[in-house]
DNA sequence: TCTGGGGTCCTAGGACCC
DNA sequence: TCTGGGGTCCTAGGACCC
């Protein structure tokens, strides 16, 4: 069952997951069309998930509540309750952990499983069954699970059985299960890149395999190339259980209950939000150096302004701040539908205190340097000579060096050969 | 009666530098 | 006078995913 050399990738997907995990916790649910959605008062009524039973009715994720309703007028709706969700998930990956070390979270109710070193514990379908067979028995909760020699072959697999599918998909068996599919089946192409590659000929995941690498190239890009690799069942991409810690960024949204266009309003939520951005990043312990705003317009219409921060900041006061200015620097006064913060370019806060402290010790170290430079100028030269000097070093010196390079002299010297 | 909220990655142009 | 060929950083926007 395992491969002499190469890998087994387990993706383990949870089935419905929000809707499940109401039903474990209320069991009458259970077999009814059931709906997570937020709240219509508040036009957050989309349907985040729903229930097998719900989706019979042609209920889908992403549709107004409205619509779903006029579909299945008996579905039942709540709304989410991310605590829930939390705990289901982390007993989730608790139970993939007791398989193997190298687990990788994706997403709140997926993630990746390599197994290629768990031979003792059994062949790769056995343990498949096992991990779906806890999960359902400790927390009440379907899951499908692809079995595949990479990542991208694994996620294909995941999804063609479900509910509680296990779907074995070897590289030898691509042509046949994976290339008759609709190109936009695959995990990675969406609706403007299927169309792109339906102008050029390409339909199936066989036309993308067999398809121009130049071609594709000057279609999508990097992007192109990728896809292309991946319609062939070639992806090297390892599961790394490290990658939930490098997160990117923090943000947070809401759609207004109402478009609003009286600035003292929008303050206010930029204000809440930056309460909610500031909280995230102190359970993170991160600070950020780049701070955006997002406005959506009553007519959808939607922009996004970001700022470098001169220092590193994690407090509300510097977050509201800055959002604040971008704000009004950017709003056009026409009705806002939906205000955002998100803070990027992150780094831990311990360190960049370490770095604060450094900067402020290069600073003083190339101050005294300076003061010496000059005093020695003034020994040699006299005084006439000293204001054309010191403000020679300045732009030479204090302008380059306050990045992150430790010496002045070095980059000083630097500057002079290279000039 | 439309269309949430949380993310990641890629592209592209302009500024600036060597 | 009329120009290269790197590279990085900053900002905006788009595509995609769950």
């Amino acid at each position: 069952m395992y491969p002499k050399n190469g890998r087994v990738i387990f993706h383990v997907d949870m089935n419905s997951f929000y809707a499940s995990v109401e039903m474990a916790y209320d069991p009458s649910l259970k077999g009814k069309p059931l709906a997570i959605a937020g709240n219509p008062e508040e036009r957050r009524g989309i349907i985040v998930t729903c229930s097998y039973e719900a989706r019979s009715f042609g209920v889908k994720t992403t549709m107004p509540l409205w619509e779903a309703k006029k579909l299945c007028p008996q579905l039942i709706i709540k709304t989410p309750n991310f605590e829930r969700y939390r705990a289901a998930s982390s007993g989730m990956f608790d139970i993939l952990r007791q398989f193997s070390d190298l687990v990788e979270p994706v997403s709140i109710d997926e993630g990746y499983v390599d197994i290629t070193e768990s031979k003792d514990l059994g062949s790769p379908l056995f343990i498949a069954e096992t991990i779906q067979k806890r999960i359902l028995e400790q927390l009440d909760l379907p899951c499908s699970i692809g079995i595949a020699p990479n990542k991208f072959l694994a996620k294909m697999a995941s999804d063609m059985k479900k509910p509680m599918g296990i779907t074995i998909l070897r590289k030898r068996d691509v042509s046949r299960i994976l290339w008759p599919l609709d190109v936009g089946e695959m995990h990675g192409v969406g609706k403007k890149t299927a169309e792109k590659l339906d102008s050029i000929g390409i339909r199936t995941i066989a036309d993308l395999a067999g398809s121009n690498e130049i071609q594709l190239k000057a279609l999508l890009g990097i992007n192109g190339a990728r896809l292309r690799e991946r319609a062939n069942g070639v992806d090297s991409r390892p599961v790394d259980p490290e990658s939930i810690y490098d997160f990117k960024s923090i943000g947070n949204s809401t759609t207004l209950p109402r478009d609003i266009a009286n600035q003292q309003e929008l303050l206010k939520v930029l204000d809440k939000l930056a309460d909610q951005v500031e909280a995230r990043m102190k359970r993170k312990q991160v600070v950020s150096t780049i701070l955006g705003i997002t406005i959506r317009y009553k007519d959808r219409k939607t922009i996004n302004r970001s700022h470098k921060l001169d220092n590193p900041a994690g407090r509300k006061e510097e977050i509201v701040e800055a959002a604040k200015a971008l704000f009004i620097k950017n709003w056009n006064g026409n009705p806002v539908r939906l205000l955002g913060i998100t803070v990027t370019g992150l780094m831990e806060a311990e360190s960049a205190v370490k770095q604060l402290d450094l900067f402020s010790y290069e600073q003083e170290a190339e101050k005294e340097h300076l003061v010496q430079t000059v005093s020695k100028l003034k020994e040699k030269f006299g005084k006439s000579i000293i204001g054309r000097a010191s403000s020679h070093l300045n732009q030479q010196g204090i302008r380059k060096s306050s990045g992150n390079d430790t010496s002045f002299n070095k980059d000083f010297l630097q500057n002079k050969k290279q000039d």
